[in-house]
DNA sequence: AAAAAAATACCCACTTTTGGGTATTTTTTT
DNA sequence: AAAAAAATACCCAAAAGTGGGTATTTTTTT
């Protein structure tokens, strides 16, 4: 029998999530709380199997909760449950080893996929929320794939972006530091960036460096 | 009736492959090559629906071969077969909207449903493939504890690798320009760089933009 | 051989960054 | 309550980068 606490700041959904759970013969509904702060206080005595965790609340968020959990060692499963599906969000759940995540329009058969998985070990992610994470890797890498460098700019950017001065690298290339200048110049209008750091962070993404 | 079509530089790899697949009713081999550029010319006359493609193989890799297939406007759906989990390469695959990618160590069952999978239009990543993806996530972000940043100076050093000028990030953070800069210096100090080329980059090597 | 692209070099003016400080207030930890 | 850490703000001067040009030579392509 898994226990399923439940934390939301909205009533109804507690309401409707526990209604769903409770058809599940395995799963028991085990207590809910409206914020954070009283969900900690209750999960001290009761001790669930799965935190059911909402994130968008007001007081204490759900991130929040569950860096408080993590700190006092405890080790609920927790699956959390988001509105908005932003990759950021995503990546800071993954570095707190949130056992899962799904949206909160996923359907009751995903739901109670999610916490037998979440329950038995398992790290569950709902389709939607790896996609936009899957989409954000990409897009990343997509935009700076076309420009085309010539030699010489290619040659100058990994310099900059080894923390060379545009001194330091027409000293080390034998030209003039105007000649520099102007390959610099030309290469931040080609890809559209403003200025260093720009032009360091299309290196890297490009892999020149 | 899937068609399926096998790239590998072993032989022994292919022949293993194509019995395993063939015990589903559901799916036929219908041809393979033992390099890319072999690859290439088959699939002109042979029009398969999945594409089992080894990354590692000398003379033209799984990558080029997809890139080479994309170019083209190859339609057929990519399932990557990958001997070492690096997500790099992930990210990669990622980028280039491969279907699918299992390890080769995978057991059949995994490997029929990946298939079904991606040739219904899914995408399949293993679960080794994404636990590995996920963990870089997370350790890049993790990475960043270790240096001692406070919050306030991996929230500018975020602004400079966004292109944000002092200035503009002294109005962002509603603070004074000179603050930003004594920051900005503290944290070139602390990490014993030279200038904005340097802070870029290690913003991005751990995962802050 | 002509045209196009790449590399070279310079001018001016302005902004931003770097490097050396000092110092107060606020927040967190002990 | 005291100590430590973080965030705040300012001064000065030099170095580097940004933004707008123009223009010649060399290399590559057509």
């Amino acid at each position: 029998m898994i226990r399923v606490f439940i934390v939301d700041d909205h009533q109804v959904v507690i309401d409707g999530l526990s209604s769903i759970i409770s058809e599940d013969d395995n799963i028991k509904f085990c207590g809910s709380a409206q914020n954070g702060k009283e969900a900690l206080q209750q999960l001290e005595s009761e001790s669930p199997d799965v935190l059911l965790l909402d994130i968008n609340m007001p007081e204490m968020d759900g991130i929040q909760v569950v860096k408080a959990l993590r700190k006092k060692g405890d080790k609920v499963r927790v699956l959390v449950l988001t509105m908005h599906n932003n990759p950021q969000f995503t990546k800071e759940l993954i570095q707190l080893d949130v056992e899962g995540c799904i949206l909160k329009n996923a359907g009751r058969k995903e739901l109670i996929h999610a916490i037998n998985e979440v329950n038995s070990g398992e790290r569950y992610y709902g389709k939607d929320v790896t996609d936009s994470l899957f989409t954000s890797v990409k897009k990343t890498r997509e935009a700076v794939a076309e420009v085309q460098l010539t030699k010489r700019e290619v040659q100058i950017i990994k310099l900059i972006a080894s923390e060379f001065t545009t001194n330091e690298i027409a000293t080390e290339l034998a030209i003039s530091t105007h000649t520099v200048d102007t390959h610099r110049k030309n290469i931040v209008s080609k890809l559209g960036i403003k200025n260093t750091a720009g032009l360091v962070k299309f290196a890297i993404e490009k892999g020149l460096v």
